[in-house]
DNA sequence: CATGAATGAGGGTTCATTCAT
DNA sequence: AATGAATGAACCCTCATTCAT
C-alpha cells in the first residue's frame, strides 16, 4: 500500500542518483516495485512527479522551519534553531536534499512557481527573525535586507551542497553553531 | 571563422535558455549557423561541449580571480576585489553565469572533476586571503576554515543566483561592498 | 439494470463520436456508468462490442426492412417503403447510423463477415423487389442485377452519409420519395 | 531517392491493408525501406501522412475528373466520361481507392476539411453536368439537385466499394456504361 | 455480479550521432 | 572541412485486459 509514497520516494531516490532528465520512468517503477503504467495512476507525467515532490514533501519541511523559529525567544536563538533544523532535515533525507539543491539552481519552467514560493517563504522567515533582532537591538540596523536574506540562505545552501558532494560523510548539524556565529559576528576581528 | 568559439557561445546560450538536457544539437547548430555534423568536428559529443566550456571558458574567468587578489595589499581589500570581479564577470556573461550555477549544483558525473577543481580553486583563493587576514590581525583566528570558504562562496553564489532569477534587471556589482561588509562584520551589533 | 444495453448504447455513442479506435474502454464505461471491468462481463473484448452491435442492434433494424417490403403489393411501393423505413430507422438512431456507415466502408477483418452478411441481406431484399417489378412489367428487364443493387444501396447510403455530415440538421425521410423517383425514372427526360 | 514518394506509397499500401489506426510507423518504414525516424523528416506525424495523401495524391486524381468532363460535348457524354475516368483511376490505384473510401466515411476531424472539399468538388462537377443537360433538354428539370449529386456519387462509390471488397477481381471500368444508363433512364420501364 | 487498481506490451516520436557527398 | 539526410535506440505514455476484493 501507500503506493503513492513508494513511487515518490523511489523517484526522488532515482532523481538524486542520476538527475531528473537522465532518470527514466522504468527505473523509477522498478525502484518502487510497480509497473511503469502504475506511475501514471498517481502522477500526470514525469514532470508532475517533481512538482508533487515540491508540493507535498518540501512543503512539509518548510513548515518545520516555521515551527523552528516560533519557539525560541531571541532572534539569535531563532536563527540558530532555524539553521539547525534546516541542516537536520536535509541531513535526514539526503535524496530530498540533492534533488532540492539541483532544482532550485535550475532555471527551468518546471514548477518554477513552487520553487520560488518556497525560497521566498524561507527568506521571509529570515526577514522576520532579522527584523526582530533589530527591534531587540541585537542585530544591526544598517542592513540591506534583500542582501542579508541571500547571504544567509546562500551560505546554508552551500554548506549543504558541500556535504552532499562529500558523500554525506560528516555530521551536517554540527555546522549550525559555527555558521550562526559567522552570520552574527562575521569573520573580522571585533573592532572596539 | 573561429567556428569553435561560435559553437561554444551558441551552446552556452542555448543551455542557458533551456538547460543542458532540453537543448538539442540541432538548436545549437542553428544558433551557431553551422550544420549539425560540424559540431562533431570540434566536440566529441554533446557532453564534451559542457566539458570544454569549463575547460576553456570558465578557467579563464578564474584566472581573473587570481589576478584580482594579487593586486591589493590587505586581506579585506583582496576579498573586496575578488568579490567585485566575481560579480563583474558573471554579470558580463549572463549565459555563462546561468550554466555555471546550474551545473555546479548538479551531482552529475559529467565533468564533475572539472567543476570540483574549479570550486576548489575558488575556495583556495579565499583560504589564502583569510589566512593573510589572520596574519594581519584583521581576521579572527577562531574560524573553521572549511566553513568560512563555504560561507563566502555560498553567499556570493546565491546573490548571483537571485540576480539571474530576477532576469538580470539590477546591477550586480553594487552588491559587492555590502556583501563584504556582511562577511567581515556579520549582522550582529558590535559588542565591546 | 439492462446493463448490457446500457453498455452497448454507451459504446455506440462513443464510437460515433470518436471512431472505434480512438474510443477507450474507460470512456465507454464512464458513459455507461459502470466500472471498466464490468464491460468484460458482457463482452469478450473491445472488438466484441462492435460485433455484438451488428449481431443484435443492426440485425433488428434489418428485420424491419424485411417487414417493410412485405406489406405493399407493388414493387415500386415495396421499394418506396423499404427506403422510407431505412431512412427512418437511421434517422431515429443517429449514432447507429454513424457507426454503421463508418464500419461498412472499412476493410477490416473485424466482424467483416457480419457486415457482409448484413449488406447482402439488404441487397437480397432489393433483388427480390426488382425481380418482382420485372414480373409485374414495371421494371426493365435489361438490367444487370448486381449493379442495380449497388446503385440503390449506394445512393441511399450516400444520402444518409450526407445527412450525418450535415450534423443531422434536416429531415432525412423526406428524401425517400424523390430518391425512389430517381431510381425508377432516372434523371433523363422521358423519350417516347 | 524520391524517398517522400516511397514513404507515401508505402503508407497508403499499409493503410489499405490494415486501416490507419492499426498501421504502425514501423510497418510503414519497413515497407518503404527506410528507418522509422526518416518518416519524420518528411511528415510531421502519423496523421500528416494521411493529410498529405489527400493534399497531393487525391487532388491530382480530381483534376483528371475536371479534365474528363471538359472534352465531351453533351451532358450524357460528360457524365459517362466522368464516371469512366473515376472508375479507371480508382481501379488503377487500388490502395488509394481503399484508403479514400475508408476515410470519406469516417467522421474524424483528421483532414476533414480536405475530404469535404474534395467531395464537394466532385459534386460540383456533377451539378454542372446535370445543369448542362437541363439546358440541352436531355435531363429532367424537376430534380432536387442536392439529391441528384448524392444519388450519383453514392452509386459510384458503392460500385467501387463492392469491387474493393471483392478483392478487385473483375474489371471495374465495364460498369461505367450500365451505371450511366441507370442514372439516365432509371430502372423503371419507359411509360409513354 | 461488480469494481477499479494494477499491469506491461506496444507505439509514436525525438534526437545524438554517423557518413556519403 | 563542412554538410545534413539518414539512422535506430531509447523513452514517455496509453490503454486493453486482468484479478483480488
Amino acid at each position: 500500500m501507500a503506493k503513492y509514497q513508494r513511487i515518490l520516494d523511489a523517484a526522488i531516490s532515482v532523481f538524486a542518483e542520476q538527475g531528473f532528465f537522465q532518470s527514466t520512468i522504468a527505473q523509477i517503477a522498478k525502484e518502487a516495485g510497480v509497473a511503469d503504467g502504475t506511475i501514471y495512476l498517481y502522477f500526470k507525467n514525469k514532470d508532475d512527479i517533481l512538482v508533487q515532490f515540491y508540493q507535498y514533501k518540501t512543503r512539509q519541511i518548510f513548515e518545520r522551519f516555521r515551527e523552528a523559529v516560533s519557539k525560541p525567544a531571541t532572534a539569535e536563538e531563532k536563527l540558530r534553531c532555524l539553521i539547525r533544523v534546516h541542516l537536520q532535515e536535509f541531513q535526514k533525507d539526503r535524496n530530498m536534499a540533492i534533488v532540492y539543491q539541483a532544482e532550485t539552481h535550475q532555471n527551468r519552467t518546471l514548477g518554477t512557481e513552487l520553487i520560488k514560493e518556497m525560497s521566498k517563504m524561507y527568506r521571509d522567515i529570515i526577514s522576520e527573525v532579522v527584523e526582530l533582532g533589530q527591534e531587540e537591538g541585537t542585530i544591526r540596523r544598517d542592513l540591506y535586507m534583500g542582501l542579508v536574506k541571500r547571504f544567509i540562505n546562500g551560505a546554508v545552501d552551500e554548506v549543504i551542497n558541500s556535504w552532499i558532494h562529500s558523500g554525506g560523510k560528516y555530521d551536517l548539524v554540527t555546522m549550525a553553531d559555527p555558521l550562526v556565529d559567522l552570520f552574527i559576528k562575521g569573520i573580522g576581528v571585533n573592532r572596539q
